[in-house]
DNA sequence: GATGAATGAGTTTTCATTCAT
DNA sequence: TATGAATGAAAACTCATTCAT
């Protein structure tokens, strides 16, 4: 990847997530860029190559997140790590996750299969803690940290810190 | 409201939530209305007018699921009750509900303040069950919901109803 | 037909004829045709769409020329007409009929057929004449004929009277 | 000429017939030729610099056709080999033969004069035959040979062996 | 109220050409 | 000689909006 590519992409990321996907031009995306706008067609094909191309990246940031809890063998470590995910995104990464929000509704087929294998993972971890009904525990707390997720990048939770101990509180972990 | 504006209006909600706002034409929301372009302009000024009465609509609907809650004593069939509003979306309001939740993405300033009555509500209900962080646990329910109401219109939900069983239970209500 | 639709027909007729289809821009059209470009793809939905409807039209008068042949019963009258015809191409129609040439050579599926009825009609006038092939004569005189009206708007042709004579008088008719 | 050089001009040969000249991009024939775009603009200086050895390339084909023709003393063999001339391109030559015709279109002011040794020829043959406007029948036989060439390329000929003896009868050749 | 022709600015995309390596 | 990244201008096409009827 050369370097006008990269500053492609991490134009692309930035807008995208500020205002949307369609919403953005790529002739704003070249500028912001400092690249002509033929060079996004060059390296991208065109504007869905290149969403197409964040949300590859995306998928393996997301892979790269998950893998330690997944391999986590004590279960109430697995519950705990998950509850703190969200609350680990640093602000820098903010725009990068707002678009991979953002995505999620913009997208006619956006892959919701990434969570596959934490699901499974947290499962497990609820059935060894004797849990009653593990499945719905799971999918219970894999929509909540979705949410909480969302919070947070919106600044809407009142207290970030609290409302983890909160949490880690209720699992007991 | 003539027969033809309510055309218009429908038909946006539609296209809106199946595209979303920015990737929908004016020309397409009056070829799928079955109205002429300048119509839409007629009756509500510009594209964003049309938007915005949409987004007073969905208010509207929001508020008058809330009254009840909102107006109920026990707290625990306040409890119940918002647990139960994700489930309760027919399947025909899909669309507008799908809106609803698209909005939140991609408008700059949608307004998170409708649920703030709610949150009220609970924390109150909370507090008389004896909760230790109403606010917190309020808090938490609503961003709980908003994810519900997200996952059961992405058809991600493996059981509804027993999803349903599950946090009432959690919530003993 | 709005009077910016056929100013826009007869400036792309005109360009397309002098520069090619491809090397014509829907900008020059629109320039040349004093509206605005957007008006050429609301008419004619896309570039193409423009040259179907010239190709359409042109189909039209090769079929308006032909017919008073094709009613034709004495048989040495048409084959009198038929040579006549690329004669009588009047100079302001000249574009008009270069941009049907230029268009054999330039579209993938130029139909060829606009010619059959008069191919039979001269097979059964030079059968009726006594002609030892008349498939082949017919055949020969269309071919014939064709390259005869190139030669005329490319102003190859050294003398076009006495070539009309000459050809007349081979023919005998 | 090195080898990329020569697959760069066959390459544009082939895309030039297929698509014209203007609608074929530099970056299709430097991908259908396996060379980088730039190669081309090496050897050739620009697109036009590339068609024009194409087209000098033809004009020397054309010109080896009909030098034995020209050389030809015997007036009945230069009519014969003449009428011959189309009937002789192999398949495998169409796609370099189509281009011509399609220049001649495409192309301002693509050459008419290498037919002229041929209508020398052709002009002193008919009058040794003592036909009475060998100017003419020179000039109309030239017009018929490359009409013919291009019923031929478009596979419009119903009987091409047959069209052949019928001109030859026809001109007791 | 309703139509649909028309616009102009903007969008995505293409393309011939240059240039550093 | 050869590559392929990069450009800038122009191409095709879209779209919100206006306006005469």
């Amino acid at each position: 990847m050369t370097e006008k590519q990269e500053k492609i992409l991490s134009a692309a990321k930035i807008l995208f997530s500020e205002r949307g996907y369609s919403s953005t031009s790529t002739s704003a995306i070249a500028k912001a860029a400092g690249v002509s706008e033929g060079l996004i067609f060059r390296h991208y094909g065109n504007k869905e190559g290149l969403l197409l191309e964040i949300i590859r990246e995306g998928e393996e940031v997301v892979k790269a997140m998950l893998f330690p809890i997944i391999m986590e063998s004590d279960p109430k470590k697995v519950i705990k790590r998950t509850i703190e995910l969200p609350f680990e995104v640093r602000e820098e990464d903010y725009d990068f996750w707002r678009l991979q929000f953002k995505l999620k509704w913009e997208l006619k087929n956006y892959s919701h299969e990434k969570m596959k294998p934490l699901e499974i993972s947290l499962t497990s971890a609820f059935k060894q803690l004797g849990y009653r009904s593990p499945e719905l525990e799971a999918e219970y707390l894999i929509i909540y940290i979705e949410a909480l997720g969302e919070a947070i990048l919106k600044n809407l939770l009142h207290d970030k810190q609290n409302m983890k101990l909160f949490l880690l509180q209720k699992y007991n972990v």
